[in-house]
DNA sequence: CCTAACATCTATAGTGACTAGAGATGCAAG
DNA sequence: CTTGCATCTCTAGTCACTATAGATGTTAGG
């Protein structure tokens, strides 16, 4: 039982827009499938199953070259899962090093536009907070 | 007193780099400014603000439309700061709608991670989790 | 005055993770 | 047989820079 799909039927099943298939067989993320005689790409459900891997991590918001290194380790079951747990920990550190900055970056804007009465540019207090910084250097 | 500088000088006046000036002039964010007989840009300090500004938006996140748009709003004193106003507060809003992003994506980071009681490949939780989610279509 | 060392100049290409478009072919139904 | 969609390849665009190459300018020391 041969149920080779297309391009699109892959794109529909997973959620991926067919450009991003193209594109991530471009970078080697997913395998060259066969192509039928009129050249186009056939897809069996090993693709099915590693596209949605990547989908999955995509949204968790893995880099690229993290899903490479998750897929490699996934296509190894002896292995020890440490690589992975160190993989997923790193990037939960990076998320929460984003959240910390988005954090700061919320009350600063709330501050700024707390202060601001309305009225004129001149003497708005968001174009004033924004413009006033000492330089970091004198001359 | 003319004390022009250098795009050197102004690089380590604001905090900025070298080429990320150029491309800031490039781009039209900083006006082009005077050169020297041998063609060296000479800054004076209507620079040095204009790009201090520019540095203060970035780190607060602002794109650099934005940007474009807070500085043509900074050179019109005497117009109403509303704009300003609705920018700053639609940079709140995306931050706000990327914070709670980010949050979930830990929570789901953090569940996946604790569950993995570190072994074979093969049992992995956290690849489980990864490649386990039904295509959303059937075929 | 000359040379070495550094700063600056232009122009192009690369990053990540795609997206958009052109123009050519393939394929299934009416 | 034609209409219309899907697919094919290839190129270029996005954002906000960064990196590199190779040519010039400037300055301090000898």
């Amino acid at each position: 039982m041969v149920k080779d799909i297309t391009i699109g039927q892959l794109a529909r099943k997973t959620g991926c827009k067919v450009p991003t298939i193209r594109y991530y067989e471009q970078i080697g993320l997913v395998p060259e499938p066969q192509r039928s005689p009129g050249n186009t790409r056939l897809y069996g459900t090993t693709h099915v199953a590693r596209l949605g891997f990547i989908q999955r991590c995509r949204e968790l918001g893995f880099a690229q070259e993290s899903i490479r290194e998750l897929l490699a380790l996934s296509d190894e079951p002896d292995r020890s899962c440490e690589a992975v747990a160190t993989i997923a920990h790193t990037h939960l550190t990076d998320v929460n090093r984003r959240l910390a900055r988005l954090e700061a970056l919320k009350s600063e804007l709330e501050r700024m536009i707390e202060r601001c009465a309305g009225g004129r540019i001149e003497q708005c207090s968001i174009v004033e907070a924004l413009a006033d910084h000492a330089p970091r250097d004198a001359v």
